[in-house]
DNA sequence: AGAAATCTGTATCGATCGGTACGGAAGTGG
DNA sequence: CCACTTCCGTACCGATCGATACAGATTTCT
């Protein structure tokens, strides 16, 4: 009955859905976020989105499917800050964006320390496996983002000719991921602005 | 039969163990090291050591005791570059010995990518919170003995006055975390190699 | 030799794992 | 009304989880 508007004008047929399937993923990315995903059991996940295995099975096909959705959701929502920061007009603004938007949403009151992206399945057994490179290959994704954003900056002279734009994306991720190992760990927002202000020290001069 | 000398002079009575408990221990350091402590199984553990279920109870405890010494062991052997780095004579050399280290242990031929200390627990369900807090508090540990050196190096007139050697000390790791995390994700030594030096192109001068 | 102590392999424990079969409930179309 | 479609709760599947009971094997001590 609830979330389930038909755009296309008319009701689907059979009995409607009787979860809204935005919360239940929502309630899904926050248990992975915070157990990763072999320590998320089936229990776990659907006790937090309020539905039984079956529903859980019907509408999201599996575990490892689920998962997939909720990383996406990740994405759009409480990583949302990386293509913002690629907006920015200069380098450096990005880079800060960057740093700045990933200590706030691994630092972020009411949801789990630590960037699911990292700590969803960096290390697995064979259940996990693919999950972790799912997750690894999601990482990469962002490096490449940035490195094209930086050659792009080296092109318009924004940076320094010479400048390795792979380089500095790697740098940045790496820097990104420590600290959200730092935030898992519970490090204090306050503490990892430090950090990522001094990450940001020795950038290269416009 | 192997490796259980006793250092008393008498050996002791009953039948003698049949298996190497420091073989043993490296391979279980392994297990752990590549799959995380949720993701090895007893299964995984045991094969890997190369003895049984019962013959692991009664050497290490438990499973969770097992982890504890594994870590134990990771610190001594390939963590020690971090008691090593802390003896070099200046605050720049500590720095640049720690990420130098980090990098070949995270990205070591033979060895499992990335830290043990990272991805042995980052985000688990209610079996591994204790082996998350562990690592949690281990991370903590390398933070306070790399501030204890940079307050010596201010101390000592090594590093500027009014220099944060808490600061210093948490980007430190915090790079190093970073390191493991793209070192987990398959980024070649070479790479890191590059992001450790860019990281410390700011480092206070002396 | 015989008692005592320790180690090892098998076989198994109850609990939980991810995943599913099935039937009734609840909505649609005619 | 009725046929049809879909959702949902229960109950269950085989497999695996970490951990253990037990008996036989092997060693030291007396």
């Amino acid at each position: 009955m609830i979330g389930n508007v038909n755009t296309q004008g008319k009701a689907p047929i059979g009995r409607p859905r009787g979860f809204d399937v935005d919360q239940a993923l929502d309630r899904a990315m926050r248990v992975f976020w915070e157990q990763g995903y072999e320590g998320a059991s089936l229990a776990d996940l659907t006790d937090a989105m309020g539905i039984s295995r079956t529903s859980m099975y019907a509408a999201f096909g599996s575990k490892e499917d689920l998962f997939h959705k909720a990383l996406q959701r990740y994405t759009d929502g409480p990583a949302a800050y990386v293509p913002r920061a690629l907006e920015k007009p200069t380098a450096r603004q990005v880079a800060t964006a960057f740093l700045d938007g990933c200590v706030r949403a691994t630092t972020s009151p009411g949801c789990p320390a630590g960037c699911l992206g990292v700590q969803g399945s960096l290390a697995a057994g064979e259940a996990g496996l693919s999950a972790r490179d799912t997750l690894a290959a999601w990482r990469n994704n962002g490096i490449s983002l940035l490195r094209e954003r930086f050659q792009r900056a080296v092109d318009e002279g924004d940076l320094p000719a010479g400048t390795d734009p792979g380089l500095l994306a790697r740098y940045l991720m790496a820097v990104a991921n420590g600290i959200a190992v730092q935030a898992a760990g519970g490090a204090t927002r306050d503490d990892l602005h430090m950090v990522a202000d001094m990450a940001l020290r020795q950038w290269p001069p416009t």
